[in-house]
DNA sequence: GTCCCTTTTTGCCAAATGGCAAATGTTTTA
DNA sequence: TAAAACATTTGCCATTTGGCAAAAAGGGAC
């Protein structure tokens, strides 16, 4: 808990009651390896803070490839604000994971509690998102060592995590090329 | 204005008084082909709304290839809500373009005054960004003739209004090998 | 340690894309 | 309208990446 109140305040202070408030609201729970947090077609009411492990956001591609849309590390949220449709996208964990959860309900009585709770949160969404579109972004524009070489620059710690198919879903290169790149680069 | 409202009006309700209070907070304003809107380290602090015209938010690459991170079409805001650092980025005109412009002290009136405001604006920024993630991903996950097409569906009307560099500089081809993507799908 | 299962690497060849420069087409300007 | 400037297409060939299947390497269960 104190690792999700640390992450908070750097975008904002919290009194001890808001903290409290924050502990009341929401439970702590972990999911094994490749097990599913979220599946496409359901519904994703939950708001969920990552204390350890990796997941992966994924989707089929026209061709029925299996796609890593995006990878989230621990210190950061998982959550569908704004949420109006179903998800068309899974969540899974890529290794052994530990949550700080938040239902629907509970995120809702915290809104309503806390000032600035959402002013807050909207800024830290807001935050990961940008930061996603900018790694994406390079993801277009470079071939595909480069792709590699920024991929380990923005998540150092993720080579030796997850398994290299899923990295090579989210470069977009099939996992022998990925193979190949790698062997020249050493 | 009518156009600027209509939009709004699609997330949230206002009432004359609020109307009123946009109009009066923000001038119309025009750019040329070419013209930049906003520059690569320099601060950006407007918010506008295109009236008309195409917009494309650019950079340099590690090769220093210009890359068209993204096309911003009529109807849509260009901001840079939460703006921390000075704008890496710019922005140009891809077209003649007339937009609706707020300054930052405009933009901080209507916060003020408007009850909701920011609600209702980060609920359109965040949307939008959502979509552009959605495009961005499939940018990485097809290959170039299908993320051509897909450009199309995306982006229907942009084919004829700006040039084929911009757009396979926003694909992550060669302008050669878009035009030879472009004469194989005929 | 051995067996089984999964992940990663490799070989071979085909297909896609890039690089460069010339040719062609289109638009703007004087 | 002619010339100039710019945008797009094309040819030629090199390089990168993909597809497929087999081999090798790792990891866990017993």
């Amino acid at each position: 808990m104190e690792q999700l109140i640390e992450y908070i305040l750097q975008f904002s202070n919290l009194n001890t009651q808001q903290i409290e408030l924050i502990s009341k609201n929401s439970v702590e729970t972990e999911l094994h390896k490749d097990e599913y947090f979220a599946e496409a077609g359901k519904r994703f009411d939950y708001y969920a803070f990552i204390l350890e492990g990796v997941f992966r956001i994924c989707y089929y591609n026209r061709k029925g490839e299996e796609i890593t849309k995006y990878f989230v590390e621990e210190n950061h949220f998982i959550a569908n604000p704004y949420r109006a449709e179903p998800f068309t996208e899974y969540i899974q964990a890529a290794t052994y994971s530990k949550l700080i959860l938040f239902s629907q309900q509970q995120w809702k009585e915290l809104s309503n509690t806390i000032v600035d709770w959402e002013t807050i949160t909207n800024k830290i969404f807001h935050n990961a998102l940008m930061k996603k579109v900018d790694r994406m972004s390079s993801l277009v524009s470079e071939d595909a060592t480069t792709r590699y070489l920024i991929f380990l620059e923005k998540f150092p710690t993720l080579v030796n995590r997850v398994p290299l198919t899923y990295i090579a879903s989210y470069l977009g290169v099939t996992q022998s090329s990925l193979s190949r790149i790698r062997k020249n680069i050493r």
